[in-house]
This record gives C-alpha cells, sequence and structure tokens, in this order.
DNA sequence: GTTGGCATACCGACCGGTATGTCAGAAACC
DNA sequence: GGTTTCTGACATACCGGTCGGTATGCCAAC
C-alpha cells in the first residue's frame, strides 16, 4: 500500500514531540526529517530496512550524519519512525475511503463495493503505481526487530478486516449470500490480496496486476452476493 | 509459496544411503553444501538475505568459513543457489501435484479444484506450516542482487499460471462461467493469494490464514462456474 | 542596538565492531 | 601423491554511532 502524504508532522516517542506541534521550531528541521523519512521509505523498499545504509540513505537525502543522528536516537529508531507514520498514513486512507462510502450509500453491501472502487480510484491519482508495502518488506525481515513493528502493522491490517467484515456481515444479513462465507476471511482477502499483489507484480515486472487482482478481488465479492 | 521438501536434505546426519540427482562428488561435501542451503533458506526468510550474515549461518550450520567459500565463490552465489533450489522445488511440485490432478480428473475445471485441494493436502503433510517464499523475502531487496534472480522466480510463478489458465480457459470453454473472466487474472490470484496469506499470517500472527486464503480462492473458483 | 547566552540545526572526522572474502596449509580419502 | 574437503588466522572494507565543533536565530540585559 502506498503512504498518504503526511504532511509535515514531525514524531517522535519522547515528550519533546509536543513542543515539535505547539511552538513550530525553524522549518528546516521537520523538513529534515521528513526528507530523511521519504528516503529511507524508499531505501527500505528497495533494498530491505536492515541492508539500507545510512550513508546510503543520508547521501541521497543531500543530509550528514551528525544531522541525521540529531534527529533519530539510532537507525532503530528510524525504523520505528517509518513504520508508525506508514502505519497512521494507511489507518488514515482507510478512514477516508469508508467515510466516503458510507456517504455514497446506505447499504453495506454496495459500501464494501464502493470501498475497493475508492481504493481504485486512489491507486489511479497516486502518479506512479506503488512499489510495495513498507511492512512487508519489514516482515521478512522481523527477527531483527521489536515485535512493536509488528504489532503496529498487525493493527492497521485488523483495522481493515474490521471495517470490512463489520460490513460484509451487515450485507449477509440484508441480502443473503450465495453460499455461507466467514466476514473476516473474505475481509482478510482483501489485504491479503494487496500484498500479495505487490510480490507478484515486482516478481513479474507487471505493475497493471495489481489493479487486476483488485477488480477479481470485486468480482468475488459480486459473485458471493449475487450482484451483477 | 512453500518449498517443495527436495527429499535427500540431509541436514546434520551423515546419511549417505541416499543417491543424489546426478553429480555427487563426494558425499561429505554435497551434505555441507546442503546444510549450508537449508540453514541460509532459514535465515533469509527470518532475517533477509542481505541482513543474514554468513557467520550466524556457518556457526549454526556447524561449518567454517573456509568449508563455506569452498562451496561457494560468493555470498551472492549462495544466493543465486539458494534461489535456484527453491525455484526448482516449487517446479516440482507444480509438475506433481497437476500431474496427480489430470489422474484423478478429466475435467479442466476439476482438475482446477484438485490442484487447489492437493496443495492444500500438501500444507497438512508439512510438518509446520510453512512461514514465508523465499521469493517475496528476496523480492524486497531486489537491487541488492542480479535480475537473474528475479527471473528465476518469475519463471516460476508463470509456470503456476500458465498450468491454472489453460485449464480454466478450457473450463470456461466447456462449462461457460457465471461471468466473464480473464484466465491469467484468476490464474494468478493463487500466487498473488499465497504471497500475499505468507505476509499477512506472519504480521497477524495467524498461520491459520494460510489456508482459509486457500479455501476462499477455492470459493472463488467455484462461484465463477456455478458449481455446488 | 549591541552584546552575551542559549537552543536548534547541522557538520564531518573518527572509532570500534562486524561483514565478506583470502590464503597457506592440514586432514581424509582414493 | 593427488584431489577433495576443510581449517582458522588474517586482510580489508564498510557500517552504525560518537563527538567536538560551527552556524544561525531569538531574546533579554545593559
Amino acid at each position: 500500500m502506498l503512504l498518504a502524504d503526511l504532511g509535515p508532522l514531525a514524531v517522535t516517542g519522547t515528550d519533546r514531540s509536543v513542543c515539535y506541534l505547539e511552538r513550530m521550531p525553524t522549518r528546516k528541521g521537520t523538513d529534515t526529517r521528513d526528507t530523511i523519512l521519504a528516503i529511507a521509505h524508499r531505501h527500505a523498499l528497495r533494498q530491505g530496512f536492515a541492508a539500507a545504509s545510512l550513508e546510503g540513505i543520508l547521501t541521497e537525502a543531500g543530509v550528514t550524519k551528525g544531522a541525521f543522528f540529531h534527529h533519530f536516537k539510532s537507525k532503530g529508531e528510524l525504523a520505528h519512525a517509518l513504520v508508525e507514520r506508514y502505519a497512521r498514513g494507511e489507518l488514515q486512507l482507510l478512514e477516508e475511503i469508508t467515510a466516503r462510502a458510507e456517504k455514497l450509500s446506505r447499504d453495506p453491501l454496495q459500501q464494501v463495493l464502493l470501498i475497493i472502487g475508492l481504493f481504485d480510484e486512489f491507486l489511479d491519482n497516486q502518479g506512479a503505481p506503488p512499489d510495495g508495502c513498507l511492512f512487508a518488506s519489514f516482515c521478512y525481515q522481523d527477527e531483527l526487530f521489536s515485535d512493536e513493528l509488528r504489532q503496529m502493522a498487525a493493527e492497521t491490517m485488523l483495522a481493515w478486516r474490521k471495517a470490512l467484515s463489520g460490513k460484509l456481515r451487515a450485507a449477509a444479513d440484508r441480502h443473503g449470500a450465495r453460499v455461507p462465507f466467514n466476514p473476516d476471511t473474505v475481509a482478510d482477502m482483501f489485504t491479503t490480496m494487496l500484498e500479495g499483489a505487490f510480490v507478484v507484480a515486482r516478481t513479474l515486472n507487471a505493475p497493471h496486476l495489481l489493479k487486476e487482482q483488485l477488480l477479481e478481488y470485486r468480482n468475488h465479492i459480486e459473485l458471493l452476493f449475487d450482484r451483477e
């Protein structure tokens, strides 16, 4: 999934972050921080976070080591900030999309189909097709990091499950499904399909695969409920 | 995807009764080589290949650095051997399963459903649930390796696509589908679902998710063709 | 309105640890 | 005695992280 641009939000685990939000330091500071995060995000997706060297990231960001360690206590803290930022973006995207879907229709089945459609639109509106999920990138290196990162990723995925499965259950109650199904499983299929599509699209060098799979998932929902 | 057990992966023991394919220099030699490959495979899945240190692998394998560099020219060659071995296993699994499915039924739709079922059986027969796909692990680090590795992974995935899409097309011709569909896309959904399920199952710490998604994929096929 | 104090932001040489890779040769087996 | 297999000290390079120092802006005191 792609990170929605979070804008200038400085975040650290310490209470100093509060000062960032309220006092608005020199603008240059958060700029540097954001630049580092953005470049590090790309490097983590293409090389894996562990293998991405600070020097490589900082060179590309045009930032020195001193500047980096002024903003981050360690490389581990960078990982934390990276995942946190990404998770926040994903959750925000979910909220936005479900809110719009709920405005556009009262029917839970239509809402699910709208969520898929709006997500599809979102992909179109991004300039380039997204090239991976940061969670997946970390998940194949998890032994190197704390369980906290995994937790953040899990919470994000569970939020999508919750949103979709609730509507699917309501849809089944209202319309009756063609065959019985487990709402959680069908909801999880969304995340599963996305994560898998990133991997397969990259391996086959076929960026269009992502949208194809997304639409096939929509087909699945429609077939489950006998909608055209 | 899961590595098909390649058979004689004698790990620690000195089981020399097993006959290796063709080339076999000295038994002890291939034993060491296979041990290294097996351990490296596990490390690559849990830490990412780039971040997995030779020392860690070799310590666990009970092998010295000299022994390693006797068998592999470099760490890069280890990556190559690892991916090649994995790809070979996957292709072999595909062949076995399709051959069995084709024996069990002449109907292409039934064959597809059988392939899914046999794959499910295969998962059951593995002792532990598989914990990832080596291709996926490498795919999020691809900038570090040659395009050759990606190619090998791609060929494997395309083989699965080819096998499934051919049968799906034949099934559509014979039975007519409930709604039109692209056989390649539906075939790719198998790989996509698997790859995604690995990522999500690991992130949510929910190994059962893999089988759930597999069965949901089977549901999709059945719904496409109006069976049951 | 100049001065001095202080905080933020940043610089970059340097350090210790660890990674991959080398090599001369020993051990085992034909 | 030649080949295969393995040993382990060593070379070298790079990585994360440290640290003393600089630049700039703000503010209060004089």
